[in-house]
Order: structure tokens, then C-alpha cells, then sequence
DNA sequence: ATTTAATTATATCAATTTGGTATAGTTAAA
DNA sequence: TTTAACTATACCAAATTGATATAATTAAAT
């Protein structure tokens, strides 16, 4: 019932990306975040195929959000790492059922389940990258 | 970023429990949430243990509630299999650091995880079992 | 007292997930 | 052509999770 170190790295990762305003390399990238440099690869790579990062091949190559902070969220990151959340695997991605406890192939924890799961996931969309550099200003 | 098999077992045993309004014992429980004997009797285990329900041993013992069904949430019932809530390692329970990124002992995202954390948990203080059982009605 | 039907504590084990590493290959600027 | 980057794939070990086993304890009923 909490992200995972792998995640907690990869906010980290945009969080590096978003302050720097230019393009990185993994090199200096994981150095600024303590995390090992291929560890950080594995992980910008998850960011790059989930289109929040761009990556640029070849000598002077690095990393670079592919949009602005602004438009990043926590849960663009999270769910580029762990895939969808859901609160439980009773339920599928988009709400629907996915257990099939009870004759309908339906129980009394669905609803509950997906309703949680999407004010959470409202949570998590409501944080985006500009404002917690703006929030640490202050 | 999910709750376990686990504690989403624990949530139809306690449901189970709300339902009954009797003494149950463990294997009557175990065939009504189709979850195995053995693994139903560990959280119940966890169930005792954390003051959600009460035990009874010896001839014409069980599990019962040990309290109303509307003061138990779903919060309690994770809390009482996975420990207490909260996003990401790097705070504590309490809200309190417990990383040591920065020379102040403080990160970018203490307080923001934090905030989640606890909205997070606010939620999942809403929802009683007497709500579920009454939502299930409708 | 004895039997019986229950819980409890402890220990163990296998499967899955997570965290991390290694290797060989590809790309593009200089 | 060299070099400094990324990429894809595979692998492995530690931690967590899901599940099981055994022996002990308890209390009602006979």
C-alpha cells in the first residue's frame, strides 16, 4: 500500500529533469539523486517508453522531459513505473469487474474498491512537477 | 500501490463478521469467503491481535466483531495486516522524516507525500462496514 | 475426568515481486 | 573512426507475500 523505492526514484529522476531545464545525462542524473547510475538507466527507460521523457541517442546524447512540468503528474510517473494503479486486484484498470466471487461474478467490495481508487488516482493527478518546485521555494 | 491478497481477504473476513452478527468460527468463515482455513485462521490472527475482533477458544468458540460495525473502517482493517499507512518510505508514520536526502535531513517531496499520505488515509477512514453493508442493499 | 471442537503460537516453505547488475549492441556528434 | 552516450535483453539475489504444517492450549458438553 505504497509506491516502491523503484518509484520513489523515478518522481526524483523528473524532479532532476523539471529543476534542470536542460538536457542530462544518466551519468549526472543519478549522481544528483544517489541512486546507481544503472538503476537509473532501467528507470528513465520506463520514463522514456511512457512518453514523459525523451532520450537522445549518441555522443552529447542524455534525457529531457518530453513536455512541461506543468503537465507532468504524479501519477504520470507512478503508473510509468507500476503500471495502473487500482487499490485492489479485484478490479480492473478501467473499473471493471475482475474477480469472480458471487454468482453475477460481481461482490460487495467492487464499487467501494474502484470509487477509492479513482479519488486516489484525483490525488495523484492534482500534483504535477511545477508545483513542487514552486512549492519548495517557499 | 495496491493492498495485498492479504488485507483484501481480511476485508470480506471482517464483512463476513459485520454480516453475521454471531459467533463464527473459522472454518464456517473460511467456506463463505472461499479463502483456505489455514490462511483465514492467520488473519484472523492479525484481526485479534490489532483489537478488531474478538476470540473465543475451546467448544463453541469463534471470531465475533468486537465492536460495532459502523466504528470499524477500512483503514483499521489495513492498518491491523500491513501496518500503518503511508506512500512512500521515505516518511514516517507520524509524517515525520525518516530519509536522509539533503543536508537538513529534508527532501522535495516530505511534505508532499506526507499531505497525500494522510488524504489517502482520510478516505479510507470514511468507509465503515456498517456503510457497505448498507450500500450493498440498494 | 474425558472428549471434542475450537483457537493460538511458532515455524516453515514456495512463489512472486522488487531491487539491482551485466552484457552486447546501437546511435550520432566530433 | 573514435567516443560518449542510450537501448534491449537477460539475469540474479533479497525481500515480501501467500500459504501450509505442527503442536499446544482452552473451554463447553457429556
Amino acid at each position: 500500500m505504497h509506491i516502491t523505492q523503484e518509484t520513489d526514484y523515478a518522481v526524483r529522476i523528473v524532479y532532476c529533469l523539471a529543476k534542470s531545464e536542460a538536457r542530462r545525462d544518466a551519468r549526472g542524473i543519478s549522481e544528483e539523486m544517489c541512486v546507481t547510475l544503472r538503476f537509473s538507466l532501467k528507470i528513465l527507460g520506463k520514463l522514456v517508453q511512457s512518453g514523459i521523457v525523451a532520450s537522445y541517442k549518441g555522443n552529447k546524447g542524455g534525457y529531457e522531459l518530453s513536455r512541461s512540468p506543468k503537465d507532468i503528474t504524479l501519477k504520470d510517473v507512478i503508473t510509468a513505473v507500476e503500471g495502473e494503479y487500482k487499490l485492489s486486484r479485484c478490479i480492473g484498470a478501467d473499473g471493471a469487474g475482475e474477480c469472480n466471487r458471487g454468482a453475477s461474478g460481481c461482490c460487495a467490495f467492487q464499487k467501494i474498491f474502484t470509487d477509492i481508487s479513482s479519488n486516489i488516482n484525483k490525488q495523484l493527478e492534482g500534483v504535477n512537477f511545477a508545483d513542487i518546485i514552486q512549492n519548495e521555494k517557499t
